[in-house]
DNA sequence: GACACATGTTGACAGTGTCTACTTTGGAAA
DNA sequence: TTTCCAAAGTAGACACTGTCAACATGTGTC
């Protein structure tokens, strides 16, 4: 598939991005150092050599996930206004968690190894919430007086926003079994219900 | 720790019983039939008499979360009126995240065998969903008149609870690195968010 | 040229899920 | 009571995984 017998420094970035393509068609669960090496011709230790255990190069993808999602919300058609902006953010969220659920649920799945450990794929995650929080502050200037204010409510957005995503790519329409119209209305009927939840 | 050498039709239940221990203890992740058929006294194979994969096994349990989850929604001081009872429901639904994480990322954590394929865990997940659309029902008795409407309302509040608890307790304090008051604030400012996002 | 170090290879080990074949056992039918 | 059979449990094997250790190879520096 990718070039065979990837040597030498590049096989470290090629590892990332094979092992970001493998989740993105079967998911984190059938991630394997093994597979990785098969696929990029190289011995099942290869990889070892570049990282130390198979949670630090999960730890590499998960930051290279973060990135191209923070790179994707940055990306989004800006709004007229600020609150505008702000659904428009909400819609760029949905719309990745719906074009790579894979992705979504490697980023927010639960099966991260511990972030402490992992130094720079915090980084990369708090950055993609500092992007949601800029776009806020434009909404809610009054939010940023008060101490903690604007954590609260970039908490709430992000909750109400993440929760959604996460039903709507995991569970909803498999096992809750929803009606079509509400899974098409779901969107649209949040992100106005957000916009309520931050007035005051 | 259980009793030694479980036999016949008990097998089945204490299989359920211990998956459900590991997994409190130690995390889905750490769930193996050899394991469980270990700490129960029995050969490896003895739990295949009684499902058919580690998938129907792993279904087994997370229905009986579910169930567990359920009830203690169920169980939940009731509120004065519909408005007050509603949150009391979502402090509840948040105070056993917090208390059960592992069982609560279980469920909702995006590694559950595919729900078609297991519908006895599918009744008992749908089961706790409708315990939130009768305490919106009372709360939002116009939104029953719409189609769907009272479906975008329960969405809204589950998506926004759900991903508050799965913020809290996978993320939060690790990868974001939040200020103590902020949590400690969270639940409260969110609850009444939700308030504000239900009004018409 | 000799040495050191990074990179890659090979082989082994314990752990896992699952397949197959065997033994045991408890209860119904004769 | 004896017979028989299906359910329940056991034992061994297989392929797969992550990881450890020892070995090979090459590249750049003293």
């Amino acid at each position: 598939m990718t070039e065979r017998t990837v040597r030498n420094k590049d096989l470290r970035e090629a590892c990332i991005h094979e092992g970001l393509a493998i989740i993105e068609s079967d998911g984190v669960e059938s991630l394997s150092l093994r597979e990785v090496a098969r696929r990029l011709g190289v011995s099942h230790q290869a990889p070892y050599k570049h990282f130390q255990s198979r949670d630090h190069i999960l730890a590499a993808i998960v930051a290279r996930a973060f990135e191209r999602f923070a790179a994707y919300l940055d990306a989004r058609p800006r709004g007229a206004n600020p609150r505008e902006d702000l659904a428009e953010m909400g819609r760029a969220y949905l719309a990745y968690a719906e074009a790579y659920p894979l992705q979504y649920r490697l980023m927010f799945g639960a099966l991260l190894p511990d972030p402490a450990a992992h130094p720079e794929m915090m980084a990369k995650a708090q950055h993609a919430f500092s992007l949601l929080r800029d776009a806020l502050e434009a909404v809610q200037p009054a939010a940023a007086q008060e101490e903690g204010g604007l954590d609260l409510d970039a908490l709430f957005v992000w909750a109400t926003v993440h929760g959604l995503a996460s039903i709507l790519t995991t569970c909803a329409g498999q096992t809750l079994a929803l009606p079509q119209s509400v899974l098409e209305q779901a969107c649209a009927h949040t992100l106005a219900a957000i916009g309520r939840g931050l007035e005051r």
